[in-house]
RNA sequence: GGGGGGUUUCCCGAGCGGUCAAAGGGGUCAGACUGUAAAUCUGAUGGCAAUGCCUUCGCAGGUUCGAAUCCUGCACCCCCCA
């Protein structure tokens, strides 16, 4: 999913986010709320008709809220109190709050709320963030009215594998329609979320979606599909391709390089995106000349990527040939 | 013709006897970015055999232990008066 955080992939028309392959967008449910107010939202058509999206739309929580503005936010057993970050104002979202808000939205999959903390982080804090984010999934799997929006659980736990393991179990007995596993990638080194998913995704249903949020780099797709992961967000692709950072099947390119000055290749041989209709050298004189275009064409190329990226590897694994469509992704990209 | 102001490292622009290779901004170069407080942020930016040395503040001389800073002459630019 690309991450459409205000109701907008940035700087993307809707047609433009569609042709990239994507089905279904993420939205956030904090910013939301704070501005324009889901109030606005649901008067405007919720949030498809709010911004147009005709496919499926998934909010998340607020959860990561905690984690990314942490330092204006404060948790309690009922509730977590933010210090807006538009205004200052005193910003309250309970679990049952999260989902009123959610619904009042209209997306289609909600996300419960859920406590994410920094990693690596003490014991205690990591076990009483997982242990509250249980809490608060049943508080919010009843609090929910709308049958027409399934609300996904969240697995926390950090890196330790028995945690993570009871905490997923544990989840998996309330019945979710599908589940995440959060509170990754926020500053804990690859290997150790590679480690954690081995021993999390086994606990969760196999007939139900299992989301890995906020990964990744296309190389942490990859291991976390090869670990049973279905579904993704990640703001990489566009904040990436906003900062002149292109994906490929070669790696990374920063496009702002002097070595792509007179470079006249596409971005991606092959990629039938907008921007690789272009030069290299044409992007990058977008970007040095600060136009409005470089971060627009890159932005769809990444998402373009990405949804390729998801599509081979489903195709491989129908194909039974998953491994051997790893190995050479990740041999092209040299990260092995 | 008379009076006044100015010329600083790629650019703009501080500095007005030592702590100045010289603030700050721009540009350029490089890096970061993982459920978006991000079209953002960080670092480097005279040269080198480099805990030091050399070159640089319009040009040429001079004063001084020491000058981007003071003095003299010259060149060029801007403003006002005629």
């Amino acid at each position: 999913m690309p991450v459409g955080t205000l109701g907008s992939v940035k700087g993307l028309e809707l047609e433009q986010v569609r042709a990239t392959g994507a089905e279904m967008v993420l939205a956030n449910t904090y910013h939301l709320a704070l501005r324009p107010g889901e109030d606005i939202v649901e008067s405007l058509g919720g949030l498809h008709g709010f911004s147009g999206w005709q496919g499926p739309i998934l909010t998340d929580s607020g959860g990561f809220q905690i984690f990314s503005l942490a330092h204006r936010t404060k948790v309690t057993e009922e509730h977590a109190a933010f210090q807006s970050h538009i205004d200052g104002r005193r910003v309250v979202i309970s679990p049952e709050r999260a989902v009123a808000i959610q619904e009042a939205l209209g997306s289609d999959v909600a996300m419960v709320l859920d406590h994410v903390v920094a990693l690596p982080n003490r014991p205690e804090v990591v076990r009483d963030a997982a242990e509250r984010t249980i809490r608060w999934a049943r508080r919010c799997q009843q609090a929910a009215t709308r049958s027409d929006q399934a609300l996904f659980a969240i697995v926390q736990g950090g890196l330790d594998p028995a945690m993570r393991a009871d905490c997923a179990h544990r989840l998996a007995e309330l019945d979710f329609p599908g589940y995440a596993v959060g509170g990754l990638s926020v500053g804990e080194p690859p290997e150790q979320m590679y480690r954690t998913l081995d021993v999390t995704v086994p606990e969760l249903p196999a007939d139900r979606p299992r989301y890995l949020m906020g990964v990744g780099r296309p190389e942490d797709l990859l291991e976390a599909i090869r670990r049973g992961i279905d579904l993704f967000d990640c703001v990489m692709p566009t904040r990436n391709g906003r900062n002149a950072q292109a994906f490929t099947d070669e790696g990374p390119l920063r496009l702002r390089n002097l070595k792509y000055e007179r470079d006249e290749r596409p971005l991606q041989p092959g990629c039938p995106c907008a921007a690789c209709r272009r030069s290299r050298g044409y992007i990058r004189h977008l970007f040095m000349a600060k136009e409005m275009l470089g971060p627009i064409l890159l932005s769809i190329h990444n998402l373009a990527y990405y949804q390729r990226l998801v599509a081979d590897a489903r195709r491989a694994i129908e194909r039974d040939q998953f491994e051997t469509f790893r190995e050479e992704k990740l041999r092209g990209w040299g990260v092995v």
